[in-house]
DNA sequence: CTAACTGTATTATTACTTCTAGTACAGTAT
DNA sequence: ATACTGTACTAGAAGTAATAATACAGTTAG
């Protein structure tokens, strides 16, 4: 499904629930897709269950998916994400990566052209 | 000159990192200025120099501030700043990010508008 | 109902990172 | 010389991450 750098300084279940995001944002996991059971992915992956079961608590609390006792784990489907903490961090990081941004030399014409060229990027199916 | 939170899952050093990055960004401190000494902000801080040091070393590589040998360390001029490596990383964060704002129902407007927000509140002197 | 899946919770242990503490050394300034 | 600076190192305490082993509750296919 995707790789993990055991060795990086970064904790396994915080890339897991960043690599889900991503592909749950890009619709690479479609909504109300079943993902893998706690104890398959940590056989792929070759890591501990409860470190599967850690990343999908986090994307749970922060609304990418929702799990159910005795079915599974499923993406949530995007229209119906509303959390509205989620956001307003997200707002947050925005602000502060525009000054980063900027501070580095970076134009706001650049900082545009990246925005329309990520939502270029997506389609509805 | 700022407060820490040292029950916070996140490291202080990295806190440290971030809020003297705001600083220097909005230019609070500004450029050549002489930043508290290791000892002294320790001090203030009520937190130990070994971790004050840390948080320098890691702005030095970040090419924010610059550090002399018995004279001290200063905030490094916005103009000579040139960080590839760090204006990579900030345009791939502003993708990824971009991504999850988009998914979470913001819209390129009210991205835009957010941008033009923090753009405004610059001013060289 | 049983067997084999699911998610979830708990406890114990190990490994790693962060933070503190203390010391030391080199460069600068008065 | 004295008192500042940054920097480096070792050692230990404290907290977090990850593993391992169980256990329990709900779902589903036979």
């Amino acid at each position: 499904m995707f790789e993990l750098d055991v060795r990086s300084r970064k904790p396994i279940y915080e890339q897991l629930v960043e690599k889900m995001k991503q592909l749950i944002i890009h619709n690479v996991l479609k909504g109300d897709e079943k993902l893998p059971s706690v104890r398959e992915l940590a056989q792929q992956l070759t890591i501990n269950p409860n470190t599967i079961q850690k990343a999908y608590r986090e994307l749970e609390s922060q609304g990418y998916i929702y799990s159910l006792k005795g079915k599974g784990s499923f993406v949530h489907p995007s229209s119906e994400v509303d959390n509205k903490e989620e956001l307003k961090k997200v707002r947050e990081e925005l602000k502060q990566l525009f000054a980063e941004a900027i501070y580095l030399g970076m134009t706001s014409e650049e900082i545009s052209a990246l925005l329309h060229e990520v939502e270029g990027g997506k389609q509805d199916d």
